[in-house]
DNA sequence: CCCCTTCATACCCACAAAGTATCGCTACCC
DNA sequence: GGGTAGCGATACTTTGTGGGTATGAAGGGG
């Protein structure tokens, strides 16, 4: 059976005439004689009477017909679904971060993108920059914003462009002797116990934090590990210690913790967002059309990576 | 677009291999290959990635294949729908009946039928012989049973058969003096209050009573009128006079009235089995099916009528 | 009673689906 | 690194069938 009997036993419904249906469907009428006959046949059931007073589904068309305009919707609906998929229009999008990605860029971009494309499910899985870069080559995530550039099996085959730059500052309680002082030097923060990042869950800051200190770590060492910037935020308001973090953190209004800038200015890694180039999924054409859309820059770099590759 | 192409599109995603799909579909892999292209052409959009470990479904093939295949099922569920309908296994069946016949064949051929399909949906309708009859000719009806063959403008195209005889019967309330009474005369009945159906509804039964009473319908005009047996006996045992009804009545047993036969036996109109035999539904087959085996005497004079017809 | 309407049948043609042969590409493997 | 095997695409041929035209059969209406 084809759609084209369907099609057919419709039309021939609608009109309840062999004639006219033929001639809205564009065909003769003998045609469709044999096509309505070949569809009985198959299904092994009279589907029509044919009356004097004209064409009507016996209950068993009835039965058909019913399943027939479903049959058909659902061929239709096919094609739009699968033009709104490949316009990025539907589907899924998975997007690993960190923790810190989550303070300034991407509250911006989630939103415009979630405004753009409703019907696309945004996965958000908050990770360490590595287990982002693993998701993405093994294809668990569509997309990863992690600090640094990819490293690491496969990375080789990822595309990925910087989205914001970066320095480490320090935070500390309203109440601590530095609260208002525009910076901090090494030698005042090699006095005060330390509140940074967990080392082996983003090696670039701890690199960064080693540059600061040179390599005498033993301040270090002794400092307590937080596993995201909030929890270095809230850590130093409590005057745990004094917390050394990514700039970014100027962005989370927070009372109770003053911010210092951290001399000698120590850059850290950017915020790179990178993707799998091959299978780019059209959800992912869509979100990174987003991001050119928000950071025209960004979009520049991004379009200069995609010539190259 | 056609069912071949959703046939094969899916049997390409299951097999992710051109060769292997076009084996399984019987068909060589050129073939495939092109009709894979058209209907990537038609949906504008690409639905399979053909990469060196095989072929895959697109984000747009998903959406694609999930339509695909809701349409294939719907498509054969219209064929099986089709030839249960067919059958007579599902649809409906409109039976209009007088209520006499709710004592005494309906009950047995309704719950054999009910038993035998399940699936067909009864609807039920009580009403007089000459609305039944009217209902049948205009195609509100399936079938029907009426007191009498049917009669009227269109009755002469339908089929009858009779499916039960009947006489008339006297019920009394307990206390009345002719309870007990193995039979009550016309001459006792001119002495009492009557009550029995109503004349403009049941014109046969009303003429049972005319031939029992004779031209001197005195006694019939101050009798009460009743729509049904039940309300007949209902009245009977409440005092209010003596009823006079089909002997189907003694099928239903209730406490406080007695049933006495009259004499003269007087006989009443047949129930009568008939339907429109233009335009037979396949579930008025199957009803008709379960009368000949709940009766093989009706069975044998229906088939009289259909061979004759 | 003839004619008109309507659907079915007979026959033909043309197109497109399927088959055959071959090419281009990639990955793999000696 | 070149030969080779596997796979999908392309080119061309063949064939089945969907559709067109002509006509027949049957029933109803003027």
């Amino acid at each position: 059976m084809e759609a084209r009997h369907l099609r057919y036993a419709l039309a021939l419904a609608e009109h309840g005439h062999f004639g006219r249906a033929a001639r809205a469907l564009g065909i003769a009428q003998p045609p469709l004689s044999k096509q309505i006959a070949d569809l009985e046949r198959e299904t092994g059931a009279r589907l029509f009477d044919r009356t004097r007073q004209g064409v009507l589904p016996t209950a068993a068309g009835e039965a058909f017909l019913a399943r027939a305009r479903r049959a058909l919707a659902e061929m239709a609906a096919a094609t739009v679904d699968a033009g709104r998929a490949a316009r990025g229009e539907t589907g899924r999008l998975r997007l690993g971060f960190v923790a810190s990605a989550l303070l300034d860029p991407l509250p911006d971009v989630l939103g415009r993108f979630g405004r753009e494309r409703p019907d696309v499910r945004l996965e958000l899985h908050e990770m360490a920059s590595g287990r982002s870069t693993a998701a993405l080559v093994a294809g668990d995530l569509d997309v990863a914003v992690t600090l640094g550039p990819p490293r690491g099996a496969g990375a080789e085959h990822l595309v990925s462009v910087p989205i914001g730059h970066d320095h480490l500052i320090a935070v500390v309680g309203s109440a601590h002797p530095y609260a208002g002082q525009a910076s901090v030097s090494v030698a005042q923060l090699r006095r005060q116990p330390l509140v940074v990042a967990a080392g082996e869950d983003e090696p670039a800051v701890a690199a960064g934090l080693r540059t600061l200190f040179g390599e005498d770590s033993a301040a270090l060492d002794g400092a307590t590990a937080a596993r995201d910037v909030h929890t270095i935020i809230g850590l130093a308001a409590c005057g745990v210690g004094v917390g050394l973090g990514p700039s970014r953190m100027l962005s989370v209004p927070r009372p109770g913790v003053r911010f210092c800038g951290v001399t000698p200015r120590t850059a850290l890694p950017d915020l790179v967002l990178s993707f799998a180039d091959r299978d780019r999924s059209p959800a992912l054409g869509a979100f990174l059309d987003t991001v050119r859309g928000n950071c025209p820059d960004v979009g520049a770099a991004l379009d200069l990576r995609l010539a190259r590759g």
